[in-house]
DNA sequence: CTTCGATATGCATGTTCATGCCGATTCATT
DNA sequence: AATGAATCGGCATGAACATGCATATCGAAG
């Protein structure tokens, strides 16, 4: 059937306005249009699943080609640091950890306790930022061209010098992973990095927020039972766990984020 | 003023400013957006729940890493703001510029104009952190073991990477100059690694406050006349100048900082 | 022409969210 | 220690929201 040619008009006309505007209202638009602001928030709905804008309460914003990491952490800081706590166990002392871009891990870096003698590699300025101030850690750069949409050194360079080390537990920032296990990313060098160091790495472990339980990327990362241990939040739904144990993941349970302790 | 605007627009405005002017306060920003400030002060209160600012008393500061370097930074952030600003002028669109670490030239990072396309260099994660929000930034992150001391990757690795590069622009941390103009270093492996970048870069420039200015380190990185670009302080005593102008050095100097008393 | 299905839209519902206000508490300054 | 401002927690309110359902429109098939 033929799509509604008024409405494929309307959107168009608010992508054009938060083109130009960089945010649109949902009233305001409601009342250009003369629609109601339900049709408006279908509209929005749509045109942000299709990833064309963010929604924000009271209309939309422009979706930025890069998301900068900024963005990404304002998100759900404090379901990310339940989701840290509950990857600490993982550490020893005297280990080589790698830490992936992505804003969890950011969390992950911030969680690990204090005086714990780790040795971290990473390749996010952000997280090398945040661990330089830790005495005891010895941390490790991965230099290369930073991609301003990732957010961390990436391409051959990175690799290069990504493949010289051999992790004992590797923290992967996961895009999605699916029902069976398997683990994929949305950006092409972003995988092939996380690949390489996965593959380097003795154990590999994620955290993810329920929302990212069940999607695939684009690209894949690791097949199904790659993952040794993965943390899922409180709130993650038993049946789409339960794919996922068949695979010989590890399973780590978040607390809730309403009860414990929130430090900076 | 109405509070036209979406909570999330506020919050990015809040961040803007707080990256501008280094901090912001409540009841300012409650006023300039028509809010309450009960209103600000949650927003604060997700800011620095998601790392983004530290609270204080008041209203907020820029989150700076407590890494000596930043330390270093919040003791004379005006005069280092003013420093940076007199070197903007060396940057070229197109060019390669080599951020070395020290806290002027986290500042200097800070100030490079909006919109200006560099290539931009540095072996310090605080620094490309900085930088790898900006997309017009091309950012080479040079990688290797981060000294904890210094907060920058120093030593063999790094230095074998950053040997790749040949910068049209090298911007040393400078840690004393002497009244001949020569620069050096109060760490060792800090000092082989400047002295490696600036003698592969085709014009060195530096900046200094003016207690540095006639002070020597234990080690040489560059011997008199081989800074091309020195920025100083306004109040730099003239007879501590006279001998640096004789090595051919060009002087940029900085305005006088506001007087504002750093209130909070 | 009628009927069907698909889509778009509006309305009613219960829910969630952002905000402002109030009282109690903490903080910086004297 | 005393004081006033800043802050925190809870609460109330209205706006924005999601959802389900009914209606309207339109093209295609009968």
């Amino acid at each position: 059937m033929q799509p509604d040619l008024l409405s494929r008009e309307r959107q168009s006309q608010i992508l054009a306005r938060l083109e130009a505007e960089g945010r649109v209202i949902a009233a305001d638009l409601a009342r250009a249009f003369a629609v109601s602001e339900d049709t408006v928030r279908r509209d929005l709905r749509e045109l942000a699943a299709s990833g064309h804008c963010t929604r924000v309460y009271g209309g939309a914003l422009r979706r930025e080609a890069a998301t900068p990491m900024a963005t990404r952490l304002r998100e759900a800081p404090e379901r990310k640091a339940a989701l840290a706590e509950a990857l600490v166990p993982l550490f020893r002392p005297g280990m080589l950890v790698f830490l992936d871009v992505g804003s969890t891990n950011l969390a992950i870096a911030r969680s690990i306790p204090k005086g714990m003698a780790l040795t971290v590699a990473t390749h996010t300025p952000v997280i090398a930022a945040m661990l330089a101030e830790r005495a005891e850690i010895t941390l490790i750069l991965i230099g290369g061209r930073v991609s301003t949409g990732i957010g961390a050194a990436l391409g051959g360079a990175a690799e290069r010098e990504a493949a010289r080390l051999a992790p004992d537990l590797c923290v992967l920032g996961a895009c999605g992973i699916d029902a069976m296990g398997s683990v994929s990313a949305q950006d092409y060098d972003d995988a092939c990095f996380k690949r390489l160091i996965a593959e380097r790495s003795a154990s590999v472990a994620s955290a993810v927020t329920t929302d990212k339980l069940g999607t695939r990327a684009p690209f894949a990362i690791l097949p199904p039972g790659g993952l040794d241990h993965l943390a899922v939040e409180a709130d993650a739904p038993r049946d789409a766990l339960a794919g996922l144990a068949e695979t010989g993941i590890t399973l780590l349970h978040a607390d809730a984020p309403g009860e414990k302790h929130a430090k900076i």
